[in-house]
DNA sequence: CGCGTTTGACCTGCGC
DNA sequence: GCGCAGGTCAAACGCG
């Protein structure tokens, strides 16, 4: 499976905004920034703007890497994916009519053919002391379980807010247990309690970046 | 009292 | 069909 890599937050961000999904085989992933992609929750940490409530660590990630459903780690290299998806620059990125702005992956199972399976999956491994980053949202754990060949338990976590039936798994990295490996399952259909984003397009390179935030609340 | 976590039980899918 | 592993449920419990 090819790997990319994405070292630095800055690549994180475009990886997140701009790029095809290379977690997914190299098959048509498409990441949309916003408050309710699975990404938001990582831009949150990765931008400077009012992270005062946050922890250190959660701050300053030192290393991030996207992963297939497989749990297979992948490395973003930047420039090496198809073109961005096509939402107008300069944009809020905000409920639209369908329901939200979100990350969707889809992929091929392997073994089933040509037939593609749209997952609304997405997985992340990070560096973090921290095992549930603030994200914005509201989780309510509501299962944990031993998994086979890993010392570190699993915990399962569902989004709070009623209606949204989106999922998350955190775990410890096996091999690295200063990594963190979370996967979310599902699209949130209520927009972040705290933090909107923009996304800006570079007009040279047609990627998408997040242009800035905005925190709500006190 | 309300909300979130814990944890054992139960359900389901898959491989043999 | 059986066993295993992963995922979910729900009662019990803790905390503010």
């Amino acid at each position: 499976m090819a790997l990319a890599s994405c070292n630095s937050l800055a690549d994180a961000v475009f990886l997140d905004m701009a790029y095809r999904n290379p977690c997914d085989g190299g098959l048509a992933s498409t990441f949309y920034g916003g408050a309710g992609s699975p990404a938001a929750a990582f831009l949150r940490p990765a931008f400077g703007a009012a992270p005062a409530d946050l922890a250190p660590q959660q701050r300053q990630p030192d290393a991030l890497e996207c992963l297939s459903d497989d749990g297979v780690s992948s490395v973003v290299v930047p420039g090496t994916f198809g073109t961005p998806p096509p939402p107008p620059p300069r944009m809020p990125v905000v409920p639209d009519a369908s329901g939200y702005a979100h990350a969707r992956g889809t992929a091929a199972v392997a073994g089933e053919g040509s037939t593609p399976r749209t997952t609304d999956r997405i997985a992340f491994r990070m560096r973090s002391e921290e095992e549930v980053l603030d994200d914005g949202y509201k989780w309510r754990k509501y299962g944990k379980k031993s998994v086979k060949n890993s010392p570190n338990p699993r915990n399962y976590y569902r989004c709070s807010t009623e209606g949204c039936n989106v999922k998350k798994r955190v775990e410890r990295d096996k091999d690295d247990p200063s990594y963190v490996v979370t996967m979310y399952e599902g699209v949130h259909n209520h927009v972040s309690p705290g933090t909107i984003y923009y996304a800006t397009q570079d007009a040279a390179s047609g990627r998408f970046f997040v242009a800035g935030m905005h925190q709500f609340g006190p």
